[in-house]
DNA sequence: TTATTATTTTACCTAAAGGTTAAATAATGC
DNA sequence: GCATTATTTAACCTTTAGGTAAAATAATAA
C-alpha cells in the first residue's frame, strides 16, 4: 500500500512544522538542529517529520562531518500545483461574483 | 486543537478518493450515492470523506427532497496555491539546469 | 582510545484516519 | 401510518501520525 505521490505530497504539506521547515530549507541549506531551533518539539520528532517530507521527494539530506545537511527538492511541489490549478478558473469565478455581490451591496447603501 | 485551515485543505487533499470527489464535483453538483458509486467502499466511508472536505471548506451540501446535493465550494484553494507559489521559481530553476543538462549530454552523445 | 557533538533508531504512548456493519434519521409516496 | 429511498450516526477495528525518552550510531577532536 505505497501512497501515490501527489497524496505524500499533499500530507507533508498538512502540517505546520513541516511547511516552516520547507520555508527555512527555501532560503538555504542547513543542518537538523538548526531546523529544529524553532520549534517546542524534540530532535527526534523533527526527524520524523524530515523523514515525511524526504518520503515525498521534497528535501534530500547530505553529509558533512557529523551534519546531515538538508536541502529542499521542490520538483513535487510542482505536479501539486498543476493539480490545483485545474480548479483556479472556479475559485476566480467563485470570486468575481462575490465581489460584484459586494459592489452591488455597496452601490445600494450610497443610494439610500 | 483546531488544526489551521491550510493544513485542514492539505490534509483533505492528501487522499486520492477526496481529489476524485473534487474532480467529480468541479462537474458539477451532485447527490452523495452518485458521489460514491465509482469506489468501491462504502456509503459511511463516503460520507466521511465528505466530512472533511465540508471541514476544510472545500464542499458544501444542500438540502433537497431526500438528496442532499453536494458543490464544490473552491476558495480555500486559493489559500493553498498561494503557499505553494512561493516556490515555483525554485522549481523552475531546478528543472531549466536539469534541461540544460539533459541537452549537454545530448550535445555530447551526438558529438561522438 | 575516549569524549563530544549531531543525528537517528527503538520502544513506547495516545489520538486520529480510514474503513466496516448495523441502526438511526429524513423526506417522500402510497 | 407504513414502506421506500437517501443519507448519516454509532460502535467498533486496525493502521498511521505525531509525540516522548532513552539508547544507538557516526564523525570529529583531544
Amino acid at each position: 500500500m505505497p501512497t501515490d505521490p501527489l497524496s505524500a505530497t499533499f500530507a507533508a504539506l498538512a502540517d505546520p512544522t513541516r511547511r516552516a521547515i520547507l520555508a527555512r530549507l527555501s532560503m538555504g541549506e542547513t543542518t537538523v538542529t538548526e531546523l529544529a531551533a524553532p520549534f517546542e518539539m524534540s530532535l527526534p520528532a523533527v526527524t520524523k517529520h524530515l523523514k515525511v517530507l524526504q518520503r515525498a521527494g521534497l528535501v534530500s539530506q547530505g553529509r558533512q562531518a557529523q551534519w546531515r545537511p538538508c536541502k529542499l527538492t521542490p520538483e513535487p511541489l510542482r505536479e501539486a500545483t498543476d493539480w490545483l490549478e485545474q480548479y483556479r478558473q472556479q475559485w476566480e469565478q467563485r470570486l468575481d461574483r462575490l465581489e460584484s455581490y459586494l459592489r452591488e451591496l455597496q452601490a445600494r447603501e450610497s443610494g439610500q
